[in-house]
DNA sequence: GTATTTGCAAATACTTTGCAAAACC
DNA sequence: GGTTTTGCAAAGTATTTGCAAATAC
């Protein structure tokens, strides 16, 4: 929701958006530039982190925060927690976890007033695992 | 542990340790660059840097990444939670949570190997609270 | 004495921004 | 037609790195 300001549907923001929501893989910004790129070969990255910012802001897509010191993006707005392999850096999504209540619990041992959580989860993923890769 | 070489004590990394350890509010580089020039006028932020990578490798430190690109740094290196606030950007420690099972639970639901997990939780902390200070 | 670490400066990685032109509604 | 968005390039922020000199052990 902006303030004030009227958000278009332009070209390059519907075609970031729809390759997002194609994949599973979380990419990187730079990712999505070349993903996106193929289909818009003029667009540039700035375009590409002003819409991933837009779209996150208004909540089509989410902003994850799994890699030090750059963000990967998240075509599935829904809430779901994440899992990152520490041999191959890759990302999947958790579905169907049990609700830990952890809100509930936790505002019993703060005066703090929480308003959400992040919850990720590190291991080795099957492919390492098969492959018996080591850190 | 490192693989080979030797770790020594030199007086750069004995202050960045003992000026981390000092406080509870888990500072970025640039801040204990600013805390530890005060005693060592000639380090340089590059030092801080590899020391801060340093001493998180072997366990006397830790990395929390609760800002969106850049790190900061916690010198309790006992395993615990964060808490950060939405308004102010404080970031306070978590301790006797109860224990929600959580790598257990994850473990039926997925074919990953699960190692670790990181839980941070958001909200307002009381001095803004009671400060009234919106978003 | 030798391997590790430092200070410095330059380089790198990621992201943001100013601005005139283009696109959207 | 007026406002939002784009492409481009430059700037900004955080972090890393090459190297000769200094330090730790």
């Amino acid at each position: 929701m902006p303030k004030g300001k009227k958000q278009r549907i332009t070209r390059q923001r519907k075609v970031i958006l729809e390759e997002l929501r194609k994949v599973t893989s979380h990419p990187t910004a730079d990712e999505i530039y070349q993903m996106v790129k193929k289909r818009l070969p003029k667009i540039s990255l700035g375009t590409v982190y002003r819409n991933l910012e837009v779209l996150s802001k208004s909540g089509e897509i989410q902003k994850i925060d799994v890699d030090e010191n750059r963000l990967r993006y998240d075509g599935n707005p829904k809430e779901h927690y994440h899992i990152k392999c520490i041999i191959c850096g890759r990302v999947d999504d958790l579905h169907d976890l049990p609700d830990f209540k952890m809100e509930k619990k936790t505002s019993t041992i703060t005066d703090w007033e929480i308003t959400g959580h992040r919850l990720d989860f590190f291991g080795i993923c099957p492919a390492c695992l098969k492959a018996g890769r080591k850190r």
